[in-house]
DNA sequence: AGTTCTCTCA
């Protein structure tokens, strides 16, 4: 019979007699045990003919041990030779038995209120002959912080027994699992007055103890009080500690401690890597992770699941999910079962870097293996169908994770919702996930607000625009940069007789902004200076992560009321700032216009651009080089118009010019130096015809 | 009797 642990008062502990043999209601009433026969003895057990016969007793009649039926029934008092395996599976289940005695007791002292009766009643029920090891057992299986110091009083109190440091760190691990750092520092002193030395496994257990505080700096405190009370680190502390200066932001004492532990030989575990690994990871050195991982081979320590899982983990921080995928192809060859938190690192990693496909892969497999998701991965698997627009798979995703009955959709996971049908214009559907959302007790925040702003834009909706503005200026949310963008954004697709509602949302929402638009808007002619210096007032006052989209948005505008001269100035002065960096480079061999992350009429200016540029390298003698190309990207987004790359072919045919895209190389455009001579060369002389 | 192991974005 399974032993179920019961919650309540230690008066329930006499209701289930059946499982405490030797505990009955009158004993908790005398505070004395009637049955003193059963004495159990925790350090070997001597083997003599009683000991053996009624642990014997005990067993059958307890647990219904399916020993063989003669021996069953055979006298409990005959002698068994302490040497026969017979005798040595007696000790163990004697043993046992007296372990599992005491868990229960354990148990019961942690659903006793504070009430000293009660764990007075409780430890009665053991005995007079405690030992030491008795008391260590019901520690270290208690869990009641509360309770724990009183326990360890009784022991001292009632049976003397309180001598040893052991009894404390025990004690100690207690409060570790509570998180209970003050109660540690407490029981501390306690041992100090009582003249108990702590020792190795005391700072450690503190150590660690502050660190599952998520206080970092209080465990490098006691690891700095360790010599003073004459303890010198060893091993455990180490690794303990490397993980604390890690956590504490200290990454160079983490790892110069990691150096003193490797010139000292100490042995250090597969996870005492995986620790050091991810403190790389987390401070952003990603070869170094990859570094320590081959240094931790060269030392002969194998890699288990757990390095293998920060690894994978800090792939996916750095952006490579490439080297994510042949992390775990080494792992799987390697005969390395993955875990959970692989499968978890590795949606991460593929869904951090728009890796549809493999983070799709990797959800049916844990699927198919069972494995249950957490909230937080169905929400990193329905960001990433958004981002790459697989709104087919969001939607099986959300329905499955609705009726795995282990998570319930969060605001997030309705935000991705309301962002997957935004994206493909479904108005509808994106309206009633937000019903959904309402209904499931969520308000609508800023990143849904933002999702139904570019719905309703998308779907040339301005009046609905603008309906959603004014409620979010109702309401308490405070508008970001990401907002006010995608309120730009919603500008720059607008029909011309719609941008007057817009611009007054605008006003409202950001004046920076508004002072750059309006004039662009309304046609009104100001000197490019001003322009320029309006314009780098409100790139100075909005997050580096939106300047790119502003300046972009912003461009598609001057070049959609065609004023291309402002839309010039614009990327000049996004080049001065650095939004734009790369867009034109020249190596020896070749020269590349790289349009990759810029919009349409942000692509087109600075095709405009570069090809003045060649212009006047051309009409100053300047040698070209033996290729021209031209990369428009492949945009990942199925929603991204298709990329840029069919607006440039119509475009450069316009323009005569000679590129040409690349078979081989998706997204690129070239020409030879001797075609693009030619025609620069026809340029100028048309030009000059013009003239 | 001690350590480190599994979490989110636009």
């Amino acid at each position: 019979m399974a032993y179920r642990p019961c919650a309540s008062t230690a008066a329930s502990v006499s209701n289930e007699t059946h499982l405490f043999p030797f505990i009955s209601r009158p004993s908790l009433l005398q505070l004395r045990p009637p049955q003193r026969t059963l004495k159990f003895h925790s350090q070997k057990p001597l083997l003599s003919i009683t000991q053996v016969s009624l642990q014997e007793h005990t067993f059958t009649t307890n647990s219904g041990d399916a020993d063989s039926p003669d021996e069953k029934s055979s006298n409990p008092y005959v002698w068994v030779n302490p040497k026969s395996p017979r005798a040595s599976i007696l000790r163990k289940k004697s043993h046992d038995f007296r372990y599992a005695t005491l868990v229960k007791v354990a148990d019961s002292l942690d659903s006793c209120g504070s009430v000293e009766e009660d764990i007075m009643s409780v430890l009665d029920t053991l005995g007079d002959e405690i030992v030491e090891q008795d008391a260590v057992i019901v520690l270290n299986n208690m869990s009641n912080a509360e309770i724990a110091p009183l326990v360890l009083d009784y022991f001292q109190d009632r049976f003397g027994i309180s001598g040893r440091v052991v009894l404390y760190n025990v004690t100690l691990k207690i409060y570790r699992n509570c998180k209970d750092l003050n109660g540690a520092e407490n029981l501390f002193g306690r041992m100090l007055e009582r003249g108990i030395k702590p020792d190795n496994v005391t700072f450690s257990t503190i150590i660690s103890c502050a660190r599952h505080c998520n206080l970092p700096d209080k465990a490098v405190e006691w690891f700095e009080k360790m010599p003073s009370f004459g303890c010198e680190p060893d091993d455990v502390t180490y690794s303990v500690m490397i993980d604390a200066y890690g956590r504490a932001g200290n990454v160079d004492v983490a790892l110069s401690l990691y150096d003193r532990a490797r010139s000292e030989k100490w042995r250090l575990d597969a996870i005492t890597f995986s620790t050091l690994i991810r403190i790389y990871g987390t401070s952003g050195n990603f070869d170094g992770c990859l570094n320590l991982y081959e240094e931790m081979k060269a030392f002969g320590v194998r890699p288990n699941a757990t390095v293998y899982n920060t690894l994978l983990d800090a792939m996916g921080r750095a952006k490579r999910p490439w080297q994510a995928k042949s992390i775990y192809r080494e792992m799987v060859g390697k005969g390395v079962e993955p875990t959970w938190g692989t499968y978890a690192a590795l949606i991460r990693a593929y869904g951090k870097a728009r890796y549809g496909e493999d983070a799709l892969a990797v959800y049916r497999e844990m699927r198919e293996k069972q494995l249950e998701l957490t909230v937080v991965l169905y929400n990193i698997l329905l960001s990433t169908c958004a981002d790459v627009g697989f709104t087919d798979e969001a939607l099986e995703i959300f329905e499955d994770m609705k009726s795995s009955g282990t998570c319930t959709p969060d605001s997030w996971t309705f935000a991705s919702m309301i962002t997957i049908y935004s994206c493909s214009g479904q108005v509808k559907e994106a309206e009633a996930t937000l019903t959904e959302m309402l209904e499931a007790g969520f308000e609508p925040n800023i990143f849904v607000l933002t999702s139904l702003i570019q719905c309703y834009g998308k779907a040339g909706l301005i009046d609905d625009v603008v309906r959603t503005f004014d409620r979010l200026l109702e309401s308490k949310i405070t508008l970001d940069d990401r907002f006010c963008g995608c309120l730009l954004n919603v500008v720059t697709r607008a029909p011309k007789e719609e941008l007057g509602k817009l611009t007054s949302c605008i006003e409202k929402a950001n004046p920076n902004l508004s002072t750059v638009v309006k004039p662009l808007v309304n046609g009104v002619n100001i000197k490019g200076e001003i322009f320029k210096k309006d314009a780098s007032e409100l790139f100075n006052s909005i997050s580096n992560d939106v300047k790119k989209a502003y300046c972009n948005c912003l461009i598609d505008l001057c070049v959609n009321l065609n004023q291309l001269e402002r839309a010039c100035e614009l990327l000049d002065l996004g080049l001065t700032l650095e939004i734009y960096t790369d867009i034109m480079s020249r190596t020896p061999t070749q020269w590349s216009l790289n349009l990759k992350s810029l919009s349409p009429g942000t692509a087109l200016t600075a095709l405009h651009i570069w090809i003045n540029d060649l212009s006047k390298a051309f009409e100053n003698g300047e040698e070209l080089p033996s290729l021209l190309g031209i990369n428009t990207g492949h945009g990942k987004h199925k929603f991204s118009e298709k990329g840029l790359a069919g607006v440039f072919q119509s475009h450069l045919k316009e323009l005569n010019a000679p590129f040409h895209e690349a078979p081989d190389k998706a997204g690129w455009f070239f020409t030879t130096k001797i075609a693009a001579t030619t025609w620069l060369e026809s340029r100028r002389s048309h030009d000059v015809a013009a003239a």
